[in-house]
DNA sequence: ATCGATCTGTTGATATATCAACAGATCATT
DNA sequence: AATGATCTGTTGATATATCAACAGATCGAT
């Protein structure tokens, strides 16, 4: 995502919020190109310049979503265990309506960004897994992965969907020292 | 104001949205060109394309502020003396920020908008003054419109800066009355 | 007084967004 | 089944926005 033009930005930009506000209001399937048109404040035609269609519209959208979470990996990595999610977390509150919205929608497939996010998380914890210390010599890194992830992703869905009730920091602490466990 | 290319509608609004918080921040002399094209993320050369320099800019967007007043009086014209200045008040509620903002800003002359506002509202008034009744019979027109017009701008300013403490509707009904008694 | 840094206003080539119009698809109603 | 209304995806001509680069102006610090 080196540099994009800027009205590509704020056209998806746009769309995003459009179709965020949108899924809030309505089914996924019910709701019209025009109307995430109208609501984007854009023409019509300008939307088909990016996509086929909304469903890769849609797809499209959750797949920034998901590379910007992969952006962030990139910058923090060495940091401390407990702190390195920090961030994270912030970008979760950031967007919780974002994520909020993809988590609960039922139009689109029963959450076809979670099984998304998932597989992101757990390609992302592939070369966390302690291979050092003996922990986890009798264990299988399927096994391990499936249990980070699903729980990782399971902490963030709960803490979305119930107004964030803990600040990102204390997030990151307590599901840090979770992960460093597990993994 | 027939219909506007939508992306010139957005970049006036962002233009202006980027000049009222950077008026909040510093003094307008002390803006650069640069500053309101990154806050309104546009690129320098766009703002260009409609304007001399931020002078002109500021000119122009309180130009179309008052244009915007303009196109009220047209619609909301024969209805009750009260209810007439309704919309005008949730109009001033809406732009608060911009109202606000224009007429404490120091910098572009000691509210030069303060000016523009004050002969717009004279300009209006001109055809309501009663001339059958002959209660302003010893009265001169000039007179009546300065003292309506700085009364009703005052009661404006007051009302914006001060938080607007009561609602639209009331303050139209107000207003409406005092005018009336004035005009 | 000179440097370096920033701001300014302008240019040309290019990319993107707009708008109006089109024919075909879909869907609800009659 | 026919009708009308809306949605869809596409097109071509046009308008606007972008970006990088430029030279000159301004200003503060050395």
């Amino acid at each position: 995502m080196a540099k994009m033009d800027r009205r590509i930005q704020k056209t998806q930009e746009a769309l995003k919020n459009a179709v965020i506000e949108l899924m809030g209001e309505k089914d996924f399937d019910n709701i019209t190109i025009q109307d995430i048109a109208d609501r984007a404040n854009l023409n019509r035609g300008t939307i088909y310049l990016h996509y086929q269609d909304k469903y890769d519209l849609l797809d499209k959208l959750i797949e920034s979503q998901i590379n910007e979470l992969e952006e962030m990996d990139k910058w923090a990595c060495d940091e401390d265990w407990m702190d390195a999610f920090i961030p994270y977390f912030e970008y979760f509150k950031q967007n919780h309506l974002f994520f909020s919205t993809m988590l609960t929608s039922k139009g689109a497939g029963p959450s076809y960004f979670r099984t998304r996010l998932l597989a992101h998380c757990i390609t992302g914890f592939k070369s966390e897994i302690d291979k050092e210390s003996g922990k986890n010599s009798n264990l299988k890194d399927d096994v391990i992965l499936q249990y980070a992830g699903t729980a990782y992703v399971g902490v963030i869905e709960w803490w979305i969907l119930n107004g964030m009730p803990y600040p990102p920091q204390e997030m990151a602490k307590q599901v840090g020292a979770l992960l460093e466990r597990s993994l």
